[in-house]
RNA sequence: GGGGCGGUAGCUCAAUUGGUUAGAGUACCGGACUGUCGAUCCGGUGGUUGCGGGUUCGAGUCCCGUCCGCCUCGCCA
């Protein structure tokens, strides 16, 4: 075989005269009988290669190989740089030469490719093939320039990671796959043990309680890449199987860890990016589900939302009413009082229009609630600002304190949703984002100019109650430690002391980047008696959390640091850097929606012989 | 588990809204061509319209079921 001496994107005008060796993809041919234009493909480029029947008079066996070359054949070639006779390809950063093979070598025929692995055009010329055909033949797909430019952001990235976190003094070590079953929070996948009948591995949701463990064991510093588990439905942003940037530290508080994260995000998207991050805004949650409705809010614009109950109870309009009358009066953030939230959209009144705000009542009541209220601002006869359609007349009467509450001036049209707390909070903080699209309000970061908004959401509760069980859960996860300054508080709150359960705060933390949770992390508990006693609230005996956690309560008793984590998610970090929405243009490898690998059809039937082997009985029909 | 959208040559899409033999571009096959770079020109092959039922004189089109893919709600400690 002809080895390259170099690849298809590095030959210039410098190599001219030399005798070069190159491998790689047929690209496209342009065949012009005793004249044929290949262009060569690799993963750095491509390079114009010119097989020239006058100068083959020696082998002419050549010229007909080449005629035979199709688009993904594999060939090596030896021949010659020379400036290009035809004029420059400005498209090509090889564009100014060619190569003018002297020899041919045909590594691999191809069979006629399902699709082309071409990057669609600007002008729509070219169009992606199907993603579920690009999946099924990944190994085209990957082959795209774009799909190789993800694959090396994502390999800048584990590197700039794995310096970053060995300069500050963190170890990297692995932590098993095979892990024991914990099953709060996301559903499992399960490993059947051959050794013990019955017994069963799950696949880790996160390496958590390995890694409080390696504090335990005096690794002061941990870190790892590691790929986490999750036996839920996907999302166009969410992997049953996905990657995180996991690290544990000993000896900090919630400073200390914010710090360090914040220097390796600056680190990062410095060497990724270029880009220069300034020193982060914090915003406690309550803030954030207050005037955006989210616990990840997006800042890239204001558009915040503003909780007019008081004013509304002043109206005589009977939705608002009944809502605020509903609803037990609850206190903290999840009090099913009834609420009366507004947006003002600056712009609104001529953009958004009937057929839109129709559809604004007919999303939101996708997260439960009834519907929009709507009014527009517009410029009255006499050039002061009217109240126009929507509830305009509820409003009339108020105007003058409605206009100056919201700050609202002629060309904004005010959104309203009326409704429990939480549902109401949930519905406009999703339309919120919704009008923000609509609006065109959203700059997309990096290429196009848009800022990167970093952003750190703190002292969220620790616990909240669930919907239908009515029970206490961890907001984060039950190892999360309260806040330095609520310890007390929480270590002598009775169980029943709802109000204050509630009220109580935890050391937890998340990075958003432009409305998207890419890290969460928290102070952890490391005395078993708070430990014991979130175990208790969740509503576990201390049987049910000997047996699930007894080698971490165990681990808390004999020395453990105060310590503290936060893991990134890598997937999400490399589709910011990348600029896609789907997750699965930058996993490899990536699942559907029903979790099967189109190229190897995984998941798949096995034989009776392996089940019997694990102790597990199908009770599935059998299928063809 | 719920809601929505989609599946027509290898690929990207059409098919006058139920009406003749399902078309085009591209890819592929054959031919021509020495300066192309989306090469061009000429000719050709290629379809159980995802699958299974049903309605109808007649179904790619309507109905039911099913499979697959995507978006989404729930879910994701």
């Amino acid at each position: 075989m002809l080895i390259r001496t170099h690849t298809c994107g590095e030959v210039r005008e410098s190599h001219v005269g030399s005798t070069v060796r190159l491998n790689g993809w047929v690209n496209s041919y342009r065949d012009h009988g005793d004249l044929i234009f290949i262009d060569l493909r690799d993963r750095y480029g491509l390079t114009q290669l010119v097989f020239d029947k006058e100068e083959m008079t020696k082998t002419p066996a050549i010229m007909e190989a080449a005629d035979k070359l199709r688009n993904e054949d594999v060939i090596a070639v030896e021949g010659t740089v020379r400036v290009r006779i035809g004029g420059e390809n400005p498209k090509l950063a090889t564009g100014k030469v060619e190569v003018v093979v002297g020899t041919l070598e045909v590594l691999a025929k191809t069979d006629n490719p399902p699709f082309l692995p071409e990057d669609p055009t600007q002008d729509g010329k070219i169009k992606l093939a199907n993603e579920e055909l690009r999946l099924t033949h990944r190994y085209i797909d990957l082959r795209r320039p774009s799909m190789q430019r993800i694959l090396s952001t994502r390999h800048k990235i584990y590197q700039v990671t794995r310096k970053y976190f060995d300069e500050n003094g963190f170890l990297e070590i692995e932590t098993p796959i095979l892990y024991k079953s914990t099953p709060e929070g996301a559903r499992e996948f399960l490993v059947p043990s051959r050794h013990v009948s019955g017994t069963f591995y799950a696949l880790p949701q996160s390496p958590q309680l390995f890694k409080q463990i390696l504090m335990v064991s005096g690794c002061d510093r941990y870190m790892q890449i590691c790929r986490c588990f999750r036996d839920e439905d996907p999302r166009a942003d969410r992997q049953a199987e996905f990657t995180q940037i996991d690290l544990e530290m000993s000896f900090v508080r919630r400073e200390q860890i914010m710090t360090m994260m914040e220097g390796f995000v600056r680190r990062l998207w410095g060497e990724v990016a270029g880009v220069t991050v300034p020193p982060m805004q914090r915003m406690d949650y309550r803030t954030a589900m207050e005037d955006y409705g989210i616990d990840r809010p997006d800042t890239r614009y204001d558009l915040k939302i503003k909780d007019i109950s008081a004013f509304a109870a002043k109206m005589d309009f009977g939705v608002f009413k009944s809502v605020l009358e509903k609803g037990a009066d609850r206190p903290r953030f999840y009090s099913k009082k009834g609420v009366v939230k507004a947006m003002r959209v600056p712009g609104g009144a001529e953009k958004l229009t009937r057929k839109i705000t129709d559809g604004y009542t007919e999303f939101v009541k996708g997260f439960g609630a009834g519907g929009v209220a709507v009014v527009k601002v517009i410029k009255g006869e006499d050039g002061s600002p009217k109240l126009d359609t929507g509830i305009a007349k509820f409003l009339e009467p108020l105007k003058a304190e409605f206009l100056a509450l919201l700050g609202a001036q002629v060309g904004d049209t005010v959104l309203f949703v009326a409704d429990a707390y939480g549902v109401a909070t949930k519905a406009i903080g999703e339309l919120r984002q919704k009008v923000a699209r609509d609006m065109g309000m959203v700059p997309k970061p990096g290429a196009e100019g848009g800022p990167w908004n970093f952003l750190w959401v703190v002292d969220f509760p620790m616990f909240e109650k669930n919907k239908e069980t009515g029970k206490w859960v961890a907001m984060h996860h039950p190892f999360t430690s309260p806040r330095d300054d609520q310890m007390q508080a929480f270590l002598e709150a009775s169980e029943d002391d709802e109000v204050t359960i509630e009220g109580i705060v935890s050391a937890g933390y998340d990075v958003v980047l432009n409305g998207q949770e890419i890290a969460g992390g928290s102070v952890r508990i490391h005395d078993r008696a708070v430990q014991s006693k979130v175990f208790k609230l969740l509503g576990m005996t201390p049987e049910q959390a000997k047996e699930k956690f007894s080698f971490l309560l165990e681990a808390l008793s004999f020395g453990a640091p105060p310590h503290a984590g936060v893991a990134f998610g890598l997937d999400r970090l490399v589709m910011n850097f990348i600029g896609t929405d789907n997750i699965r243009d930058v996993i490899a490898f990536p699942k559907t929606q029903i979790g099967s690998d189109l190229m190897t059809r995984a998941p798949s039937y096995v034989p009776d012989v392996q089940l019997k082997d694990v102790h597990v009985q199908s009770i599935a029909p059998p299928k063809a």
